[in-house]
RNA sequence: GACCGGGUAGCUCAAUGGUAGAGCAUCGGCCUUUUAAGCCGCUGGUUGUGGGUUCGAGUCCCACCCCGGUCACCA
């Protein structure tokens, strides 16, 4: 017996969306049953970008065409002579993304990764067996097309498919090479839920051309950016290196690692917070100039500039110090700024950022600019700090300091500016200044009030280092200590290294994720991150 | 984690507490120069989930889920 009863209406998806995923069903058949084509197609060689096809078309050839097209008709006479079509014959490949249906003539639009091509599918030209394919098409499958790049009525620039070579088996016309079960997003409206753009990259990367453009400057960053620091410039010749993701002593940073296990060592093991330690030792090792970009993960929240795994530039240069890895980012933002996206003044959102000359300020000019009382006054400082709402009891002054500095300085910071002469007590890291050892040797680039680059002389006695990590470890309190005992450990092979013997060094970090919101105008950090973490769908 | 906003057809969006709608898409028909093609016709729903109030809930109340924004967290 069968437990299908003909009034019993089926569950989930509800009736629409199983009729229309029937329809396309219905097609898969056909082509394979009624026409004899693999819905899921071959190799296809000799296929050229859309964008390239777009340059292959000849205003002249088509003028040219259409010329001999009307003189064969009018004449009656002789038909045009085919060696005579001097229009590019090119094959082409892509994601049909509009299809209209004019009876015996048929438009598609068929994107790729460089853009958008009309392609018309005629009837005469074509005969019938392709052309019934070109008729069965649905928005969202993937097809081929061979023929010769022309002009329709109104000047757009198309493939018209079978024209201009000689049609066979081997040369078909048009093609289904990829049949698309799913349903596509409105061809007119697309795809804008934030939800399912981040959740179906794979169809917003398609709906919206501009998300596409946007990953494809991200890797010509990330490209121009290893290309720059590798090249044989005197200043440059990093090496790039990879350093361990999983890590026994998560170090480097102050943050709540992601924690793991190994099975077979069965030992648990943290994602790594920054690749800092690591990189230093290869100093030790001898390596003076290396670099990585890659994944940091770091347990926080997330909002328009974190993603809780975010690619890092990390960057270390022997002999060098705060103002060589300055000088270097200066120039790579610029560099970036003008050979990724043509200019030095690119717009993000309401501003202009100009990346021709950067600022550099010092941490207490610009606390003292921005506030209406010297960063020195305690009483002044708690009272602003309690008006902004700030934890103020049992905070050391600097602290508080920093704290009302985030709140009122970094805002203002929108042009491309170098912070610099951090009070020491909040770089317990970093080397000091040798004449105001009060002063760190370390500096943060901010652009548009986002923290986009972190950078400090290195700090190369292991003594003072380990008396800091020390110092660090027991220096906090209540909560945050109970917290910091479950992932701050002391790295004593990171100590040893030191002890091995470190060359003094500049050492910095650039957020990835940010430089390139920046460069591509993008508000949010999901926007430049291809998979951005979302929480499983329940 | 807190607060605010949102979740209705495949897509984009409507709907005083009173019969859940439109456009596009799909399907059928006509159409050889369209551009969100056009015209005619058919079709499409567990209104995020679960409770509650009510004669009656997409709408009001409660809880939960997911997204966005703001904040918190974030040497």
């Amino acid at each position: 017996m069968s437990d299908k009863a003909p009034d019993k209406k089926p569950a989930a998806p509800t009736k629409s969306t199983a009729q229309l995923l029937g329809d396309r069903r219905l097609k898969l058949k056909r082509l394979r049953d009624e026409l004899k084509q693999d819905p899921y197609g071959q190799r296809t060689d000799g296929l050229i970008r859309l964008n390239a096809a777009r340059d292959a078309f000849s205003q002249a050839a088509d003028t040219a065409h259409k010329a001999a097209q009307e003189a064969a008709k009018e004449e009656g006479a002789a038909p045009a002579d085919p060696n005579a079509d001097e229009r590019a014959v090119v094959a082409v490949a892509g994601r049909v993304v509009q299809h209209r249906v004019m009876g015996n003539l048929i438009f598609l639009s068929v994107r790729d990764d460089s853009g958008d091509l009309q392609i018309a599918v005629s009837k005469k030209t074509v005969g019938q067996p392709d052309f019934g394919l070109a008729k069965m098409t649905d928005y969202g499958d993937i097809v081929t097309a061979k023929g010769a790049l022309g002009t329709t009525k109104t000047g757009e620039v198309t493939l018209w498919a079978g024209e201009g070579f000689e049609v066979g088996e081997d040369a078909p016309a048009y093609r289904i090479l990829t049949k698309s079960l799913a349903l596509p997003p409105g061809k007119h409206h697309g795809l804008t839920d934030p939800e399912t753009r981040y959740r179906k990259r794979y169809v917003d990367l398609y709906a919206n051309p501009e998300v596409m453009q946007t990953m494809q400057t991200r890797s010509r960053i990330l490209k121009a950016t290893r290309d720059y620091l590798t090249d044989d410039q005197p200043e440059r010749g990093f090496l790039e290196v990879e350093t361990p993701m999983m890590q026994a002593i998560p170090g480097g940073a102050a943050a709540r690692p992601f924690e793991t296990h190994h099975n077979a060592l069965d030992i648990d093991l943290f994602l790594r917070i920054a690749p800092e330690l690591y990189l230093k030792r290869l100093l030790v090792a001898g390596m003076p100039r290396v670099f990585e970009i890659n994944r940091n993960f770091r347990n926080e929240g997330i909002d328009r500039s974190h993603n809780p795994e975010f690619t890092m530039l990390e960057l270390y240069q022997a002999y060098g110090d705060l103002y060589s890895v300055m000088d270097l980012t200066e120039n790579l933002f610029r560099h970036l700024a003008s050979t990724v996206c043509g200019g030095t003044t690119l717009p993000f959102g309401e501003v202009q950022v100009d990346y021709a000359a950067f600022e550099r300020r010092k941490y207490l000019d610009l606390f003292n600019q921005h506030n209406d009382f010297d960063h020195s006054d305690h009483a002044a400082l708690v009272a602003k700090g309690d008006s902004l709402g700030l934890k103020t009891q049992d905070v050391d002054h600097d602290v508080l300091l920093n704290s009302v500095w985030e709140e009122t300085v970094e805002q203002h910071l929108i042009q491309p500016t170098f912070v610099i002469d951090y009070p020491a007590s909040l770089c317990p890291l970093t080397k000091r200044k040798p004449d105001e050892p009060e002063i760190a040797e370390r500096f943060e680039l901010f652009v548009c009030g986002m923290e986009l680059a972190n950078a400090y002389t290195e700090l190369n006695d292991p003594d003072v280092q380990e008396a800091n990590f020390k110092a660090q470890d027991t220096g906090l309190t209540g909560e945050d200590a109970v917290e910091a005992a479950t992932f701050r450990n002391i790295d004593e092979d990171f100590l040893e290294a030191l002890r091995v013997g470190m060359p003094p060094a500049g050492g910095l970090g650039i957020g990835i994720d940010r430089l390139v919101m920046l460069l591509t105008n993008q508000q949010s950090i999901r926007d430049v991150i291809l998979f951005p973490l979302m929480r499983p769908q329940g």
